[in-house]
DNA sequence: ACGCGAATCGAAAACGTTTGTTGTTGATAA
DNA sequence: TTATCAACAACAAACGTTTTCGATTCGCGT
């Protein structure tokens, strides 16, 4: 069946389209009586407004881009649900795209919002992606792009990130204040913007804490399977460590099993604290603290900023960098004190 | 920056808007010479097509909306990645929309696709939904629509499901075969369709293993906080079960705990088997034995089967309804025979 | 009676494509 | 030479809106 148009409403009135055009958007031009007519015929045959039509007229699209490197069940979803509920609070829809850590593909995912002529992107960069290459396209982009979470320094865009170096910092006083002395940490992969962050708040934690660096204490790992391999290698060292601090949910749940099974009571012996969505935390057992990089404020936050910048197109900006605090969640895992 | 059109192209090779547009698509009216030239400028000129003139003109869109009751963690994330694969393959993107479990909601994500002319929707309904309200506004989008995972019964569409009724019967069986003889089940609200399958199932393993159903033994809750309070008072009953059959991943993860504290050793005493996405039966502890309910499989299942709807868009077509076998995934948690 | 400003509506162009039709060449065949 | 036919490209309409610019009517004050 043919969905009805504004000309089919038009034609069956005798009146114009702009006519039914503005009665229906109720511009004063038209009369009360006019309107009523047209909105009411406009109601039994079920018009939509086609919005692709206007759409291409206005050149102002209700779309938004979304691209993600990989739809883990990590973080995303809840970044994902706070992204949604800012967007339709204001009209605007979402298009899920993701990169698969794939630089190209990420091109490729910008291409697209360009050709859709999307009213602005919301990216968390691959891990793969250099600066220069996927600048240009970026800038035939006119719309806004607002970063989140994986960014890269020094890029002409708003970006949203977790306090990463104060999230560790915390972490490793909160293991400083349950009593561990000999702190290990199990990061990401180095090249990462957000290791390094996470990595200097370690040590600014240990600094300020008044505990001494260890780096056999210190791993690097790219996904939860290295990450379970340097839990082992951490935890057969002869002076194992007393406390953890594991920066990321991927690490942990490849870390915690091999830690919790190397000989050492949790937390009295050992005590594990991480950087984490929230989820996890509660299922692994013993169950861990951890500070909350919360996804939903996070994805709400980005969207926010990327409608607002949307609403004052026209005025230059400076980009900025807007911070996400991480919270302390104690679980049992760090209470060795009482 | 203006984004450059077809028309700027023409006018900077002195030709008509028709000829440039031809040249693009390898139309064999236009000349080898013509085409080269045309093609060189607009990569010269960062030609993008704008996605949204094609789709008015040529009245199909490459968008296809996805309405989910909720973004949860469990599930969804896969069943994403799998339509998104689906789709990227034949050029089609995702619009995402959620009904966040609101039948009013879900319907305005269908007017939102009938307004944006999508060209197909997936969608697992709300759980409060009810069958005429909708689906007049159904009827209305003249794409084809696919249902999976929570469906209702007698639409006129294709449904992608778990094989549910088998999948539970294989649990308790497997339940049965490890030497249980007093099964437990835990089950979701039983006003969904996908209950009442399990539910069938469940009987039906039981009887085919010979082992009695016991009514006291069964429970229903509608989420993991209501699932937790229906393990304690499964576990405190004189008689305990010495099986259990947990229908879900979010029940498995509130009955879990106090199945495991309720004194008896898994899977010696009690064994415990579930139908689940398949993540957390590996962090839970000790692990859980279960039905692999694959996401993945069912997402790109659901997708394949809306782009070949669209393709055929023409011809009649019996709705039908596809199903996925659910594996065996087999952990400590049943093993109780040696 | 004349002019003037509201009030209401119509005509047409525009957004960027695609496509059916028509027109112009140049070459080939009769 | 003329008719015929490719080959190539221009013209114009169309998709469904919105919006600029006019056109018409009516009431009212002078």
């Amino acid at each position: 069946m043919k969905k009805t148009t504004i000309k089919d409403i038009a034609r069956e009135l005798g009146v114009n389209p702009s006519t039914v055009s503005r009665a229906l958007n109720n511009h004063p031009d038209i009369g009360l009586a006019m309107r009523a007519e047209v909105k009411q015929l406009a109601e039994k045959m079920h018009y939509r407004p086609n919005q692709t039509a206007v759409h291409l007229r206005s050149q102002q699209s209700r779309l938004i881009g979304l691209i993600v490197p990989e739809m883990t069940m990590f973080f995303y979803p809840s970044v994902i649900k706070g992204i949604q509920e800012a967007l339709d609070k204001k009209g605007y829809h979402l298009v899920m795209l993701s990169s698969n850590e794939s630089a190209e593909q990420e091109m490729e995912n910008l291409r697209i919002c360009v050709e859709n002529d999307l009213a602005g992107v919301l990216i968390s960069l691959s891990r793969n992606t250099k600066i220069p290459a996927n600048l240009n396209l970026l800038s035939e982009l006119d719309a806004p792009v607002v970063l989140f979470d994986k960014v890269l320094n020094d890029m002409p865009f708003d970006s949203i990130l977790l306090a990463d170096e104060r999230a560790a910092q915390d972490s490793v006083l909160h293991l400083i204040h349950s009593g561990c002395t000999r702190i290990g940490g199990m990061f990401g992969n180095p090249n990462l913007l957000m290791t390094q962050l996470r990595m200097k708040g370690f040590l600014k934690g240990l600094e300020l804490g008044g505990v001494p660096f260890i780096e056999q204490l210190v791993r690097f790992a790219d996904n939860a399977i290295d990450g379970a391999q340097c839990a082992r290698e951490l935890m057969s060292l002869p002076e194992q460590p007393d406390g953890i601090f594991v920066m990321s949910d991927e690490l942990i749940i490849g870390a915690y099993p091999p830690i919790c099974n190397a000989g050492l009571a949790i937390p009295q012996e050992c005590s594990v604290i991480c950087i984490s969505d929230g989820f996890l935390p509660y299922l692994l057992y013993p169950q861990v603290t951890y500070l909350h990089h919360d996804g939903y404020e996070m994805g709400k936050t980005a969207a926010e900023r990327l409608l607002s910048r949307i609403s004052n197109q026209s005025s230059q900006f400076e980009p900025e960098t807007l911070y996400i605090q991480a919270k302390l969640i104690e679980c049992a895992s760090t209470q060795k004190v009482k």
